[in-house]
RNA sequence: GCGUGCGUAGCUCAACUGGAUAGAGCACCUGACUACGGAUCAGGAGGUUGAGGGUUCGAAUCCUUCCGCGCGUGCCA
């Protein structure tokens, strides 16, 4: 028997009404059976309820009550819930079940252990995620947070549902603006200057203006001739397209240098991405986003890869040419997928082809998926495709592995357009982050007057990333959001900090019953007593925990189990109110509310830890 | 144009993937032994789920036609 039987009565009960349906229904396919245990969404209507028999009845060309009846006929639910009877079928067919007190301390009792009641899979799978992907030279910034954030999160509910996750975070490493800004620093070491302590704020300038004086003079120009201008202007602009040209043209002899390894070029590129690495992994680690160097795959990883790669598909006649450049048809995509510029040049289809067949092939992925922006939809649709059309989804057994785009929305500003700066520009993550940290700092020491800066500091930091970290996953994560400091840091409401505060709220507790000289060890095997409705209420949602994690894990929505967390959350709020803990006089009750604020507090808590959320003691 | 996604309360979002009377949070109104942390709890009001048609016992969800918005769309990543 596994824990998944014993601690989820929804498990329990999807046994005992698969047996009750084949025997009532014996005509129907038992593989079919799909017994569609719900948690009730109202208590009147029970704890749980069937819902099999309307699709049953459909499907055999019987009416449902009819096939309902037959079900509650043949069941025995002896033992988990009260008699089911003809009573409890309401509506179309719909079977309400109410569990028995002793069954649902029976469950709650058998959760509560390390695992809590999270099944341990009998084939763990590895599971490959696609996380951050930084690149060279610049900041991260909002466009990074939900790739970070989200990426971070399906790994970690994939790890904590047992599986064993690859991080790989695509850096940006390699390319013609890297070498832009590899030539820009040769040409300041020319010059005399040390580039020894350069900053990633720097960096990040030369990336802009490397782009702008290689590519940006173009643009004008075309403007210029498009909608006139003096012809003064006009002269100058094209004096500095002579510089641009030079420039492009420099880069792209420095780009052939560092992809041969030329030493000086390599050793400055080296430091670009250390430099570059550095500050962004200690912004990750700011996110309590499990990312560190081991989990970097650049692209220049890939670079010996993919001649092979391309003349691969061309030798197995996938790749053709059109128009000078190699392309590759999918069916069902009108765009073929390019995977060889005209001049010969690779492109980012081709470095994440080579990424698919590593991640399927070395790092022995059964899934590999992406969390990454919408916007790229098409692109992860056609390389998808063209790995599937060359088998570089084959598993060692010769199976497909399971290639997943979990795309994301655009993160918006109040005015509903995409989220920049003050001063207009894109904004700075870490200056993001400092700005909640700001927000959250006040907050606490207004709420909190009392508690030393000392302890303050760190506190507001976790609230901070709480409340960036839950906004960002509490929404389906293919919808664009609305970035609002006030909303998410708000201490009411559907937020991070409400969360941490129904923590802070159970460790209030004890902290208070061990210095009244409460036996709070002892009351940790003490028999769950579930008399009051709000106690009930708060077991019930405890027991969901495991099945919302596996669906959420599965279907990589972190957003399902955010709102477990909050309606944990709340569940707790309420029961707290109305069930005095330490005010009882009761011992037994008092122990079994001991007892159950510790379990509510360690699933509140590791749901936490599973979305990636820090958590704090007091606040 | 084609492709793709979205449209739910005044605002921000859910809806266990086809289930019962569409739920939360803000904001608004009314309450709660001076509170085991009130950063809370209980209640009220707020809806033709963009519009029409279809599928069926049952639709916010699936199909279809419109409307509106976003995004992508052959040599950037």
């Amino acid at each position: 028997m596994n824990t998944h039987t014993i601690t989820d009565p929804s498990a329990l009960l999807d046994e005992r009404f698969r047996a009750a349906i084949i025997a009532a229904v014996p005509e129907f396919d038992p593989s079919r059976i799909n017994t569609s245990i719900t948690a009730s969404r109202q208590p009147k209507f029970g704890d749980f309820q069937c819902n099999a028999a309307m699709g049953i009845a459909k499907r055999v060309g019987k009416q449902p009550r009819e096939v309902a009846a037959a079900i509650v006929a043949n069941l025995d639910v002896a033992g988990i819930a009260s008699p089911i009877t003809e009573a409890d079928i309401a509506g179309p067919g719909f079977i309400n079940i109410t569990l028995l007190p002793e069954a649902l301390a029976a469950s709650l009792d058998a959760l509560d252990s390390p695992q809590l009641g999270i099944p341990i899979p009998a084939q763990p799978k590895t599971i490959v995620v696609d996380v951050c992907g930084v690149n060279l030279a610049k900041q991260m910034h909002v466009g990074h947070l939900r790739s970070t954030v989200l990426g971070d999160a399906i790994a970690r509910l994939n790890e904590r549902a047992g599986h064993r996750v690859k991080r790989q975070s695509h850096v940006g490493d390699w390319g013609l603006p890297i070498a832009m800004v590899v030539e820009k620093l040769i040409e300041l070491e020319d010059s005399g200057k040390s580039t020894d302590t350069i900053t990633l704020d720097t960096l990040n300038t030369y990336y802009k203006s490397a782009q702008e004086k290689c590519k940006g003079e173009h643009t004008a120009h075309k403007a210029i001739i498009k909608y006139g201008s003096h012809p003064k202007a006009l002269a100058e602009c094209e004096l500095r397209i002579e510089d641009a040209d030079a420039a492009m043209k420099r880069a792209k002899s420095r780009l052939v240098a560092l992809q041969s390894g030329d030493q000086r070029s390599v050793a400055v590129w080296q430091r670009i991405y250390d430099t570059t690495m550095t500050e962004c992994l200690a912004t990750c680690k700011r996110l309590n986003a499990n990312i560190t160097d081991e989990h970097s795959a650049g692209e220049s990883t890939y670079r010996d890869e993919l001649v092979g790669i391309v003349d691969d598909l061309v030798s197995r006649n996938i790749a053709e040419e059109d128009d000078g450049a190699l392309i590759v048809r999918v069916d069902g995509i009108k765009a073929p997928c390019i995977i060889r510029k005209r001049d010969g040049g690779f492109l980012y289809a081709t470095t994440d082809l080579a990424a698919i067949k590593r991640r399927v092939e070395k790092l022995e992925g059964d899934t590999v998926v992406y969390s990454v922006d919408s916007r790229q939809a098409l692109h992860f649709k056609q390389v998808f495709g063209v790995a599937r059309k060359a088998g570089y989804d084959l598993k060692s057994d010769g199976t497909q592995a399971n290639l997943v785009h979990a795309a994301f929305g655009t993160i918006m500003g109040d005015d509903g357009k995409p989220f920049k700066s003050r001063s207009g520009g894109t904004a700075k993550l870490s200056d993001l982050l400092d700005e909640a940290v700001t927000r959250a700092n006040a907050s606490v020491a207004e709420k909190n007057p009392d508690m030393p800066d000392s302890e303050r500091g760190p506190i507001a930091e976790a609230v901070a990333i709480a409340a960036i970290k839950y906004a960002d996953l509490s929404n389906e994560s293919i919808k664009d959001y609305v970035f609002n400091f006030d909303r998410m840091l708000a201490f009411e409401g559907d937020t991070g900090p409400y969360l941490l505060y129904a923590l802070v709220r159970i460790s209030s507790i004890f902290r208070k019953a061990n210095e009244s000289g409460i036996d709070t060890k002892g009351a940790m095997a003490a028999p769950f007593m579930l008399n009051d409705p709000a106690e009930k209420a708060l077991a019930l949602a405890i027991l969901r925990y495991p099945r919302t994690l596996n669906g959420a894990s599965e279907a990589f929505e972190p957003n399902r189990l955010c709102a477990f967390a909050y309606d944990l959350a709340s569940s707790f709020s309420s029961f707290f109110d109305k069930c005095p803990v330490l005010h009882n006089d009761d011992a037994a009750s008092q122990a079994s509310r001991l007892r159950l604020c510790d379990l509510a507090g360690r699933v509140l808590r590791d749901a936490l830890g599973t979305l990636g959320i820090p958590t704090v003691e007091r606040m």
